[in-house]
DNA sequence: CATGAATGAGGTTTCATTCAT
DNA sequence: TATGAATGAAACCTCATTCAT
């Protein structure tokens, strides 16, 4: 177990208690909506206080920091789109590439576009040097997950799958975020969905090779 | 020729004597430099001016706020790759759609990583809600000109090309700012140029059909 | 009670709590002092709250703007004196024009008397475009009441009321500002609460025949 | 002659020449119309410069700086105010009170509303600390000449004619004030006229005798 | 624990003034 | 002489953070 410590990204206190995890939770939610009603740059630890209908005090309470707020923010959506690339692939071990990247592609959309909003407001926070930083440590993980299935999944004869894995996903990430910015309606939204599983199909039998 | 601006904020000065044009030039250089050096929300209108060797008065007198200066800049990079990527699909007018893809990729990295300075330190600039503005204004004309040239080239039972030209342009997005995140090293940049290829290509050919 | 405000510019808190209260006025008083003291051109939001013994930041909790800050100031004791003619007004309904005249020119003198250095500091604040708007505004309430009272105690021959409203008015405000800006000395304040007795009686006497 | 001094009201240089000349003027008539336009304090010696159709360089050339400029123009007006009533003062040595206060009011009142735009504009620029004063100097001259003239056409028993100089200047000035405050109407200067004159010759009747 | 008034460093912007051309 | 680009001190105002209640 760790001590906290300033100007570190983690909570001051473990929310055990249930009034604490709502107000937590508000004052993550609010962020959320702050940072989409004004963006980054005039969100202020008063304006997401207000919003979460706590005093900025109780919000120093919880979060050390204004960074450390957003960071968690982002961190804690991150996550989930990372974790949910991490089962699809985890999942699929010996399955074919092409079974793989379509469960890898189903997996990443669903979970970015679950809250649009949250996954829209966040642009602007992972934009910032520390941010980046965030994502960059979390897009790690996705990256070797998916390097080791493609590995897996590919043919003998085919080469390093590092690239190959990183280019699968910024492209999945590139494509989510054009929809996202132009609002993500749903026709759009299943228009992704079968677009990019033939982009990435397509993509992945080329350099992979189909086992 | 008349550096362009958001409509909203007209610049204060049209330079026409030869001090005035190095001195703007100087300050719109040294807002990229801080940027790389400090992050979108610790760039101040003071350190752009040292850095540029000015004074902040020098800078107001050509940019009416920071705003102005951070979206002038954003905008005149942008503006280069959109203009190349236009080019690519005029100058391929009736082209088969392979070498369409090929020429618009090309541009589009070639004029991308120009200055990968530039372009990484502007993605900041772009994710507040005015950049994304001015980001979304030019981005359709990309869009425009690319779903025109895939329309021209398509065959003739192929289905609408906005969202295949929408498709292509944020894989092509996406996949080159991972690699400008990544820092960019040159063996990166040849990878990102092959494999953008393949993907690209062979998208096209599956959603534009050969011609 | 509730310290009024320009319609535009809003206070940022009410005042509920007691130490704000306390805040509010020594701001509002030090406001007055640093006009004294070195003029509206040099009064800086920073010096008034020095004055004051608290934070620029405080001295912006409870005004928008230096504007706001100068015109509550001015309107708060612009108010005092519209309020003291207007009682004038109300409680000589019925009485001779020279008892009219008598009470008014005594509750505006007193009024506008009561606190020399406020007076004297304000005629600056009054000068600039905004703050000649709300003295317009309140000059009318006073007007308003003048021409009612005057035109209940003429004689049924008298002309109209308005501009001789407007003559009574402008002139004791004339020679209260001369007394003033002359350092307004106790000798001074008396004579020109006879003279002015004198000058105003004898005008409305011709101007409004006596009842 | 007095050579001029840095921070001096004083025109750097007198204007013999005829260019210089109508620059100087070009000048202040701007200094007025900006003042009516924007108000004192958003008067910048830039604005004047543009608004007289010369460069700022050249305005520097005339007026030491731009408390010299503003003091210049009020002082230029106020002296041609103090004249026309010195000189109706000097006019009517040994007439009748009547006809002494009937010359003054007429004299003010036609001085001071000449330009009603100029004498509109200066209200702002004499508030200022520095404005009073210039104001004051100028006005002790009107005070001395009136004084000296109500005491020459007094009744041998009549009282010090000081106060009553003062009162008659102070009612003078602030109705007419009051008149061009309200944009100063040709009918609303008719009616000045007349009951300036009913007021003060009444109130000179009371105070100094019939002589 | 929660509150929100107070703080003040620091950011943005203006503008009187100078001086090289 | 006239110009207007450049200067930088100083003004306005914000907001992350603290702490007495």
């Amino acid at each position: 177990m760790k001590t906290s410590v300033l100007h570190t990204v983690e909570p001051r206190k473990t929310p055990v208690q249930n009034r604490s995890t709502v107000t937590v939770e508000a004052i993550a939610e609010a962020t959320i909506q702050v940072l989409l009603a004004v963006g980054l740059n005039r969100l202020t630890t008063t304006r997401v206080a207000d919003r979460a209908g706590v005093s900025v005090g109780t919000l120093y309470q919880y979060y050390p920091n204004k960074q450390a707020l957003l960071y968690a923010v982002l961190e804690a959506h991150s996550i989930k789109v990372v974790e949910a690339v991490e089962h699809a692939c985890r999942a699929n071990r010996g399955a074919a590439v092409k079974v793989l990247v379509a469960a890898v592609v189903e997996a990443f959309v669903n979970a970015k576009l679950e809250r649009t909003d949250v996954s829209t407001a966040l642009y602007a926070a992972a934009a910032e040097p520390e941010g980046a930083a965030v994502v960059r440590r979390l897009s790690k993980r996705v990256h070797r997950a998916l390097t080791a299935a493609l590995a897996d999944a590919a043919s003998p004869t085919a080469g390093d799958m590092e690239f190959v894995a990183l280019m699968l996903y910024s492209a999945m990430a590139g494509a989510t975020r054009a929809v996202l910015e132009a609002g993500a309606p749903p026709k759009m939204v299943t228009r992704l969905h079968e677009e990019l599983l033939v982009l990435c199909q397509g993509y992945a039998a080329k350099s992979v090779g189909s086992s």
